[in-house]
Formats: structure tokens, C-alpha cells, sequence
DNA sequence: CCTCCTTTTTGAACGTGTTCAGAACTGAGT
DNA sequence: ACTCAGTTCTGAACACGTTCAAAAAGGAGG
């Protein structure tokens, strides 16, 4: 490793690392790089932002979060139990689980991400790879499911899905009970009512309902 | 009025003026100040943070949101148009309007009122005023709706629909369409959705999803 | 070893939101 | 008129994120 990825190393490690310990605000550009080692312009040619710094934490929990459902699904698999419901629960847990240490300050990084303008903006293009990583645990967990969701509903699930994430994930933030737990058993609630109301979807009245909430959200999703 | 009383006005209505007319971020405590004729801290004597200034404007945001949909709801009764879709589309397209103005630093206010420790903050206690009066707009479209929504939502109807609304804001404040048209679309599609969404929930096997769907929102909202 | 260009590093400086010790003013009581 | 407590107002000062001109270090070619 060149002296130059070392030193954006370091950076990088003491910057989260204090995001873990005192949060986003407590943690200054200029305790950052004197724990580093570094000058302040140093650690700005390396980091063009606070905000890039958060980047690559939402990076570091993502992959965190990719490699443990992975493991929750395939343990469950390998125990047979293959229904939706237990696959939603382990997605969506293991990404608490995850995020859990960065509770204390979820809504700082929240209120950095919620900018349009902020490359950490889960929406825009600038995280299109991150997106599209956290999208993918979602369609692994939709793909592996038996019985299978609603055909009509297969394509559109994993993104309705994230998006139902996003907002679990802001429930959580406001979540002040110990150890989350009532964003814990939002998630045992509402995962079997999502998985048995998508079996709904096969009564004709609401079938044809639901049938028209695709087209506007296709449609308002241009 | 007393001179305080003048004092604060002045730089309330300075701050909101600019707010509208150069955004959030470009406005500076040091500019209000030197615009309203007062020092800095005389500014800070009437309010407390910047984001104070900006819960001056949510008020005067809201307070023409009640009275734009009070009006729009009567002039529809009067029409004979009672049916919740439509009541539903007047609360939602008034607010839209009443946004309008800020929609280019709508993103910068949604970032300062997600934050928990904010006072802005739409969930937090201290804009518990503020969320009655919005929570009030929709209580008043769900009943005066002829028909009804079916009796075991209708209490929490207007919670739910407030919920839907701060969506529909946060979609607004990313939806950077000529005018926010794509967000007119979506309201225009999923009032009457919702609406006829309702009506299912006299059918057996979905009316026992929604009671646990109930039963979990509730329990989850302590 | 020297030259010359690029990469890396420095730290002072800028503009920001916010704080605070104290100055100026106000008005009621004497 | 004078006092004095409370209210209102001031502007310098602080810590922050960020910028930038210039210094230092590195490295390729002679």
C-alpha cells in the first residue's frame, strides 16, 4: 500500500471510528486529521467533505449488511424454512443489527443524507451503487422465497420493499426505547402482514386495485 | 404593538422573506440582522437558532394550508362534491400550492426539521402544536366526506393520511419536474386509490389484515 | 547530484452560526 | 429628578467546515 492510501487510510479509520465514539457533530475536520496525524487541508485533499467521510460509512455498513443477510438466508434456507416472512424479518434485522452501533447519531447522518444535494442521498445518482447494492439484498430475499409472491408483484417487490426499508430505517432513528426494541417489533409485526397481504393480491377487487397502484407508481417514477 | 414586539416582527419578516428569496443556506444570521436594522445578537435575543426562524415559517405555511383547504373543502361541498377522493385531492393540491414558493430550498428545511433535537421537527413534542393544526386539516376531510370511510378506520384515518402527506412532501422536495407536475400526478392518482382502497376493507379477508395492521401501528406508536 | 514536474502536505484565512459580557434603554417607585 | 431592576441591544469572540497559496516531498531523466 503507497504512503498516499496509507495516509487516506488513516483518515478514513479515525473519522469513523469517532463517528462510532461521539457522533457526527462532536467529531470535527480538525480532531480528525490531528488524530491522524495530518493537517486539516490534508485530510481535505483526500476528503473533498464531511460529507464524503459519511459516504464511506453508509459503504462500510452496507457491506456489513450485504454479507450478514446473506448469512441469516442462507442459514434459514438450510433450516427449510424458505417462507417470505422469515426471509423479510432476517433481511431487515441483520440491518438493524448493523446499523445498531450508530444509533446515538442515525439522525445526523440522516438529516446529511436527506439533502438532495449530498452525495450520501440514497436517491440520487451519485449512491446509484449503493442503491443498487442495498437493492440487491432485497431481491435475493423476495427471489429465494417459497411460495412465491404474486406474479404481477415479483418485479416491483424488492423496490417497494427498499422503500419500505428507507422508512423503517427513519422509524428507527425516532426509536428511543432500549435497544430499539419497538422498531424490533415493528419489523416481527409487519413482515408476515406484508407477506400475507400480498397473497391479497389475488382476490379480483383488490387485484385490480393494486394493478392501478403499480401504474401510478411506475408512471409517477418516469 | 410594543417596540419588542416590532423588533421581533421586523426580523421574522426579513427572514422569511429571504428564505424565499435566496434559500436557506445563502441567508445569514449577519444578513437578516443588517437587513432588519439590528445587531446580531439583538437577533438572537428573539430567536434562539436559526431553525427558530424557519418554525416561523412552517406556522405561517401551515396557517395558510388550514385556511386555502377550509376553503376549498367548502366551496366543493357546495358543489355537492362530498366524496372523500376528492376532498382528499383539495387538502393535498392546497398544500402543494402553499409549499410552492420554497420548493427550491425545500430540500435545505426538510434537512433541519428531520433532525430529532430540532424544534421543527414534525414528530417531536415541541411542534406538537403545529402537527395538531396539520392533524386538524385532515380530520375535517375524512368527516365531512359523505359516503364514509368504512367505521373501523375512520379514527385512524387522519393520522394515516397526515403520514401519507409528509410522504408525498418528502417525494415533492426531490421531484425537480417543471412546476412539480409528477407530484400533482401521484395526488391526483392516489387520492382516488386510497379512497376506493377503503371500500376493501369491508371484504372478509382483507378487513382482518387491516385489524392487525391497526393493531400494529397502534402498539408500535405506544 | 541537479533539474523540473507532479503529488502530497501545511497552516493561515474566510465566512458561517452562535455566545456572552456588558452597554443602553425603559419604566415604576420614591 | 433619582434610583435601580428588568428588558433590550451591541459587537467582539469562539469553534466550526472549508479554501488556498505556497511549502515540502517524491520521482524521473539527465
Amino acid at each position: 500500500m503507497s504512503k498516499s492510501e496509507q495516509t487516506r487510510q488513516r483518515v478514513a479509520d479515525v473519522a469513523l471510528r469517532m463517528f462510532r465514539e461521539v457522533g457526527f457533530e462532536k467529531t470535527t475536520m480538525r480532531a480528525i486529521a490531528s488524530e491522524a496525524g495530518v493537517s486539516v487541508g490534508n485530510a481535505y485533499y483526500y476528503f473533498a467533505s464531511k460529507d464524503e467521510l459519511v459516504q464511506e460509512l453508509y459503504r462500510q455498513v452496507q457491506d456489513e449488511h450485504a454479507a450478514l443477510a446473506e448469512k441469516a438466508l442462507t442459514e434459514q434456507s438450510a433450516a427449510g424454512r424458505t417462507d417470505l416472512a422469515s426471509r423479510l424479518k432476517a433481511t431487515l434485522h441483520t440491518g438493524l443489527d448493523v446499523m445498531a452501533p450508530y444509533h446515538r447519531f442515525g439522525a445526523d447522518f440522516i438529516a446529511t443524507a436527506i439533502r438532495p444535494t449530498s452525495a450520501v442521498n440514497p436517491f440520487s445518482s451519485d449512491s446509484a451503487e449503493a442503491r443498487e447494492a442495498s437493492l440487491a439484498i432485497f431481491k435475493k430475499t423476495v427471489e429465494g422465497a417459497k411460495p412465491q409472491a404474486p406474479k404481477k408483484l415479483r418485479s416491483d417487490l424488492p423496490e417497494l420493499l427498499w422503500l419500505g426499508y428507507m422508512g423503517i430505517t427513519l422509524f428507527w432513528v425516532y426509536d428511543t426505547s432500549e435497544g430499539q426494541r419497538r422498531t424490533r417489533r415493528l419489523v416481527d409485526g409487519a413482515a408476515p402482514l406484508m407477506a400475507r397481504g400480498l397473497q391479497l393480491a389475488r382476490i379480483p377487487g383488490v387485484g385490480k386495485i393494486i394493478d392501478e397502484v403499480l401504474d401510478l407508481s411506475r408512471s409517477v417514477r418516469k
